[in-house]
Order: structure tokens, then sequence, then C-alpha cells
DNA sequence: GGTGAGCGA
């Protein structure tokens, strides 16, 4: 299941994105999005898990929570992409 | 920099 995951510190990368989610269950993707101007962290991401009970967990745990000083926010996702048929 | 939506195989 995908999973939004905002409020991010700007220091946290795709690496410390996995560790925290890999608690309540397995992933199979983590994107952190990147700021191409700065090439800094935007401050939110995209991770994906294998389970979508983990990943329900994994956000009943860790929206709302604090990360660095920062209360970060975690949400499902739809989907990234509109349609790939034609 | 802040309540945010990814762009590549």
């Amino acid at each position: 299941m995908n999973i939004f995951v905002g409020g991010l510190p700007f220091k946290v990368d795709e690496s410390e994105l996995r560790e925290i989610f890999e608690k309540y269950g397995e992933l199979t993707s983590v994107k952190l999005i990147i700021d191409k101007q700065s090439g800094r962290s935007k401050g939110f991401g995209f991770v994906e898990m294998a389970d979508d009970e983990a990943g329900q967990q994994a956000i009943s745990a860790l929206d709302g929570t604090e990360l660095y000083g920062r209360t970060i926010g975690v949400r499902v996702s739809e989907d990234k992409k509109p349609d790939k048929r034609y």
C-alpha cells in the first residue's frame, strides 16, 4: 500500500524514512521528495508497504508523532500515476 | 522552507 508522509524534518533522508516504517512491516518502496532547486528535502515523501494491514498500523502509529522535533503527518496515498493506457 | 501529492523503470 502507498503511504504519504508529510511534515518531515528537512534533515531526514530515504534511509531514515525506511527504517522508521520498516518497524511496522516490510517496505517495497521508499521515495523522499527532493527539491531540485536546492537539492534538499521538500519535507515530505512516500512509502510503500508490502502488507496493507501493516501499512494501516504504520499510519496509525506514526501519524501525529514527532520526528527530530517535528510533528509528522502520515496518510494513505491513492496513486502516483493518473493513467498509462491508450 | 511547513499540512504537504511523487515523474522513474
